[in-house]
DNA sequence: GGTTTTTCAGAATGACCATTCTGATATAAT
DNA sequence: ATTATATCAGAATGGTCATTCTGAAAAACC
């Protein structure tokens, strides 16, 4: 009973996200949101609390969709190589996506907020945790099954991968031209094959 | 003839760059950059016009003092590979240096304001430009110097090197463990030794 | 169709923002 | 010392901020 809202929970995070992830968290004024949302402000106070709630909300709903989206393929037990080859491929491409001039919304916010994570919540510590992960998982993974020489520092390697994806995110959101982040994931990738000890 | 003011030019520039860089542009308010500079508002508003103002010649001053240490020893036509690996290992270190928790602000300012550029200066495009071409340089005088193969993509390479100290920025900015950052920068260094062909 | 309940639009509030202004204060030059 | 001037501290201004409140409108349920 009562009247409907003019929008469900996920489409009022998916609206926000988007509105954080272009303008970050200082700049999104509560006008903007309710403008842009399209659901009164007295909704999104009763289902949020305030603004840093419905930010929460935005970061875990974009963890959930995005980067699980992204990072997931690399967490899975037959998660390789390829799967890494993969990420690098589809960033190196996000210069012509929709992302470009957005970047990802944990990234521009682990900036920034810098050591002071808001939500005290360690979003940010984990949200690198999570990619160094998935990325050591793969690695280690392609270890076991030969792919890499025993050798191999996979936790190194992982810092090192999430670096490297980080610093694209940082290109994607401020707009570098597309061929210069085309270049930096394909020798991301050619960095991949480099440690298999395949040639290309 | 006159009062003179509690700090020059310089000292106001640096103070400001600290601000800036701790708290982003948003986040420093004219109240509190008049407090930790201690200059009056009244003489910055005149020395600077307004808040972007300072923010520009912050950049500025930056942009000369800092990347122009790091990155300047890029330049020359003696750089070459041990001058890349420097700059890695220095940053490997900063996790438990100054910059922790603070980063660098021009990676910082850039995904703060993404594609729009506030001053109409490209400072981020320039930016972005500068780091690759210094890796470039280095990387073709190694090239040159037959320690690097003839085949190696240096604008590639370039690309790629400057997306991994970019997210070594973040990692910085955003107080990552400082073994995380070591470990991202030996892996770094690793990749450079690895394209020389040398083993270690 | 009437009632209840939820959401609506937008005004109200009080804090903070960038910027301008003002009268006092300090100091350099005379 | 006096005077002129650059800087000072802080009040004033007008805008925007996050948040709360209010009365009207809509829709679910009886």
């Amino acid at each position: 009973m009562g009247r409907r809202r003019a929008a469900s929970r996920d489409e009022i995070l998916a609206k926000a996200t988007a509105i954080f992830r272009e303008q970050g968290f200082a700049r999104s004024s509560a006008d903007i949101l309710v403008a842009r949302i399209g659901v009164s402000r007295y909704s999104i106070y009763a289902e949020f609390g305030n603004k840093l709630g419905l930010f929460e909300a935005a970061l875990a709903q974009y963890n959930k969709q995005v980067i699980d989206k992204r990072f997931g393929p690399l967490d899975g037990p037959d998660a390789g190589l390829d799967a890494i080859l993969a990420l690098f491929e589809h960033y190196g491409n996000a210069g012509n996506g929709p992302a470009a001039g957005r970047g990802c919304l944990l990234c521009n916010s682990a900036v920034e907020f810098g050591p002071d994570d808001p939500t005290g919540k360690q979003v940010f510590q984990n949200y690198f945790k999570r990619l160094s992960a998935s990325f050591e998982n793969a690695l280690q993974n392609a270890r076991a099954a030969g792919q890499l020489p025993a050798t191999c520092n996979t936790a190194a390697e992982a810092a090192f991968l999430t670096s490297a994806v980080l610093g694209l995110f940082v290109l994607i959101r401020a707009k570098a031209p597309a061929a210069v982040i085309k270049q930096a994931a394909d020798a991301a990738a050619g960095h991949v094959q480099k440690i298999s000890g395949q040639s290309a």
